[in-house]
DNA sequence: TTTAAAATATGATATTTGTCATACTTTGAG
DNA sequence: CTCAAAGTATGACAAATATCATATTTTAAA
């Protein structure tokens, strides 16, 4: 059983402002667990009864739209937490999370971490100021659904990518997305997410293998409008 | 000078967690101002140095965009409380904040309430919940933008507006918003928003009085797609 | 390895939305 | 009260995106 005072993910996220003694106590009575690629970690309407510290790994936060379609809200990356929000509220969740690569992540009972929310006041600060960017963040996502075409959205989808991810040793993004799953970032229709990529594929902006995509021209996939 | 521990505005957000030596000292603190319909409270970029408590009046949150279009993020009424995230971070503001009728709020300087911030973990508890609630808010807004027609999203900023602010004597809705306002609520062109409205004047959804509305098929307007 | 299912690709076409032009109406400053 | 400016309205057309159909490729289970 790993130990979290020696975790590094801790840095990432606001377990850092926890004491020795309530890291103590967290290490003891989490969980450790490997998370399949396409495995649903919670279901829009569960009670999500605690909080997942993502160690390794990618997955997608989505809502489910009345048109039937699933609505990416969020990637949630290597040192996240997940779940903070069930923390607070005692609210069923609003979205699901779907594993989109093999995680390693561990799970930490939502009573125990309540415990340290109501007593360590830079941990629930901690909390807060990643809330408030998550907003923030959120706020720049309207405006651009509100504002940019879809085929900027979709530019600026694979530059997150490179940027959050990184690329693998033959420069491929590092992590795998499905067309759907692009479609559903951006909002859009599948088909058109896979013509706008075959667009980007004739205009050398990327080039792909299966569902590998490697970026060729950064600058150029900056630029688009 | 009002006094905060009175002020029944303050049932409707976190201030409520206060004790009362904490509102007396807010109390003491605190300048009450009016401001003018149309009058910027602050813009995009700037160090916003407290908190706003909305006594009475709305206004909008907006961010430019790069195609020099200002998109509605938020409304802020009565009761809640505006520039709660300057207080968690130390950044600039992302939005700016405009009148979209005359206000009557109280200012409360940053330094004083930071101190509650830290010593009052009831309040930093009921800071975080109102703010992982508006995270919920914004993943349905994100939702509604890529999944839904703007004549959706139109439709249900009608409702949302008379849910949330009601109607006059005479049936209008009481808070009178442009028609660029609206479109910048929905993320759409100014001619498309007036094109929408007329629509739904001439199918008999609403009717108008210059630039007041009223809704005349409520029923109808939920069940526009 | 084989093979059916899933994912990707692309054409044809319909629909939605944006843009530009122009006219009409309302509002508020002087 | 007057009138210019701002806001609202509408047509014509262009561009973006969705939808449906169908073909091809890739993936993963048996």
């Amino acid at each position: 059983m790993s130990n979290c005072e020696q975790c590094i993910i801790r840095q990432f996220n606001s377990l850092k402002s926890l004491t020795k003694e309530e890291l103590l106590r967290i290490s003891d009575c989490k969980t450790s667990k490997i998370i399949k690629k396409g495995e649903l970690i919670f279901d829009e309407g569960e009670n999500v009864n605690g909080v997942y510290c993502i160690k390794d790994g990618v997955c997608k936060l989505t809502k489910l739209s009345a048109n039937g379609k699933d609505q990416i809200v969020k990637l949630v990356v290597r040192g996240d937490l997940l779940g903070q929000r069930s923390l607070v509220s005692d609210e069923v969740t609003n979205l699901s999370a779907t594993a989109l690569s093999e995680m390693q992540v561990c799970f930490i009972p939502k009573q125990e971490i309540m415990t340290d929310l109501h007593k360590n006041s830079d941990f629930t600060l901690d909390v807060l100021q990643h809330m408030a960017k998550d907003l923030r963040k959120a706020d720049n996502v309207i405006v651009n659904m509100a504002q940019k075409s879809v085929r900027q959205r979709l530019a600026e989808a694979l530059i997150y990518i490179y940027n959050t991810f990184g690329i693998t040793e033959d420069d491929m993004l590092s992590v795998v997305i499905s067309r759907e799953d692009f479609a559903n970032i951006v909002g859009t229709a599948t088909e058109s997410a896979i013509r706008i990529l075959s667009q980007f594929k004739k205009d050398g902006l990327i080039s792909t293998k299966g569902k590998q995509i490697k970026i060729e021209d950064l600058v150029a996939l900056k630029r688009v409008e």
